[in-house]
DNA sequence: CGTAGTAGCATAGCGTGCTATACAAAGTTA
DNA sequence: TAACTTTGTATAGCACGCTATGCTACTACG
């Protein structure tokens, strides 16, 4: 089936996939960042507070396995948001470890021009694709995504 | 056609293509640096070696366009390049300004063990996909990284 | 020739990701 | 209850991306 690559061994770094994704990936942070930087909102800060209007008052460590980061990342980054003065941290009664996250108001007076923004960035992104385009890529993504997180 | 969306906007961050595009770098990027970290190379550096590899003595700039990363970001990574050992920086003697970024022998060894362990990595990204599917992939992916770059 | 513009590189400062480590609170088990 | 484990956070240090800024060297043009 596949043959075994023989001679020199050889790979050219701008067409491998890792290098797309890479790019594709600064791509999105860019194009989300032009746009909510007016806001003085940065991109992972962004993803945050998307979740918090969701359901506010989560703990550190949930966000940081919703988002799939390590939990001193996500403690950098709510640092970030609290001196930037988007969420505060209020001591959970029940459980003395955790501190519960909670907008602000500010915050809360952004969820509609935010997520107005992220729209934006998201319909200009897939803009020519077809559903099933669309699907396919998702569906591929996926898969490539189960298979790194594997081992 | 589309309906524009109505009521109270939401979104559901885990869900957006931005997000999946990260998470999806970020494994790629995990991945890589499990492989190579014992051979002394970073993420980064080893995108730069493989090009070095096919062609030895580019500048700086030439390196950033290639990679589609900022000057002084490239810089950096240079600099961490040169204090491991992997690259020397000479003098072009054409033009005062430029430095040409040289191989080491040190890092010239590690050019079939670095590519071994990124075929490895390549082959378990893609593992079940079909050809058809992995074009499909390229192909969407192209498009939207063309769709982001043009703003 | 001399001035203006461009190109190459360095540095400072920051955001976002990681690992390694430490410590306190809560839960579990002997 | 005491000891052990697990869970939640904090901190240090690093890699890698960005913008903003400045300096030097080359280029082009008057």
């Amino acid at each position: 089936m596949s043959e075994t690559p023989r001679g020199p061994q050889r790979l050219a770094p701008a067409e491998s996939l890792g290098f797309v994704v890479n790019r594709l990936a600064r791509l999105f942070a860019a194009a989300l960042q032009r746009r909510i930087a007016p806001l003085g909102v940065a991109p992972a800060q962004f993803g945050v507070l998307l979740l918090l209007y969701e359901r506010d008052g989560q703990t550190q460590a949930e966000l940081a396995r919703v988002f799939e980061v390590e939990q001193p990342t996500m403690a950098n980054t709510l640092n970030r948001m609290q001196r930037d003065g988007l969420i505060k941290r209020a001591p959970d009664p029940s459980d003395a470890r955790r501190a519960l996250v909670r907008l602000t108001t500010k915050a809360r007076r952004l969820q509609q021009p935010l997520i107005t923004e992220a729209r934006a960035v998201n319909a200009a992104a897939v803009e020519g694709l077809s559903a099933g385009e669309l699907e396919a890529l998702r569906g591929a993504a996926a898969r490539v995504t189960a298979n790194l997180r594997a081992p």
